[in-house]
DNA sequence: TCATTCAAAGATATCTTATGTCTATAATAT
DNA sequence: ATATTATAGACATAAGATATCTTTGAATGA
């Protein structure tokens, strides 16, 4: 029961790319070398985050990633959700009825956390940086 | 990312010891059986919970596992703790500093999670399902 | 005391997931 | 054309989850 460091990766490689600019393209191999991860391992991910359409990639000369241009609210969920899916971190094998109590409690509190980062934008982050 | 099945045998078998009698122990056989996992398996999870003093085990004929006698305020997030461990779900391999934000974020939206797990109760689930 | 019934603990096995690497392919700028 | 870059798929490795088996030790009751 641990975030994966592919969410991480994904994590640190948009709040990079926030911070960047939003035309010019920021490749792989930089991306990776920041992060101490392979190019290739973090591709992976990052084509994960395009499917979903939070950033854009450019192939060819002088190509990379950067942030898509349409979503200016993209917010830390959106992320995970991208990169761990969207699946319940308590699944039953069987669902037992409705009125089953302790899966309940489980998913009530699964909101809360998913609440939090739904309602924290990478906005909100690069203003906490500016401030300090 | 997802709460592991060990989990889930321990919330289970836990409810089951709060409704049962608090003096007579249930053996791991039936605990197990109740929920289609093997008796070897089960009763190394309830190691586990015997460790952290929320149940006692019987050893001997007619012994078993009951509830702790000391504990009446049991909750979901001790039960999880001992099985899943304390450690935060978003670790870092290293550190960067007092002042990350992501990591902020992250621990923030852990404790929204937390915190409604340390404030359910077994006994709020007990009494839910007699309202049922 | 002694056999029986249990949980505890350790060694081992299997399966799944995470975490990558490698190679081939397609797209793009110069 | 050629160099550069992302994409995709196959493959490899490591770690963790999910058990099983066997031995040990504790408690009971006959
Ligand atoms: S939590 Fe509820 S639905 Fe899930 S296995 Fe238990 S009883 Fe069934
Ligand atoms: S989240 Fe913060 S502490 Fe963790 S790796 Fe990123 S910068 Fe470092």
């Amino acid at each position: 029961m641990k975030f994966t460091k592919a969410t991480n990766y994904a994590l640190h490689t948009m709040l990079k790319l926030f911070e960047a600019s939003p035309v010019k393209p920021i490749g792989v191999q930089e991306l990776a070398e920041m992060q101490g991860v392979s190019p290739t391992y973090l591709s992976k991910i990052l084509t994960r985050l395009v499917k979903t359409g939070m950033i854009e990639s450019v192939s060819g000369v002088n190509g990379g990633y950067r942030l898509s241009r349409k979503k200016e609210d993209m917010t830390f969920l959106d992320i995970i959700h991208a990169i761990e899916g969207t699946a319940s971190l308590f699944e039953c094998d069987f669902f037992h009825g409705d009125e089953c109590s302790i899966q309940a409690v489980m998913k009530e509190a699964e909101e809360k956390m998913e609440s939090h980062l739904k309602n924290t934008k990478l906005t909100d982050l690069a203003l906490k940086q500016s401030q300090a």
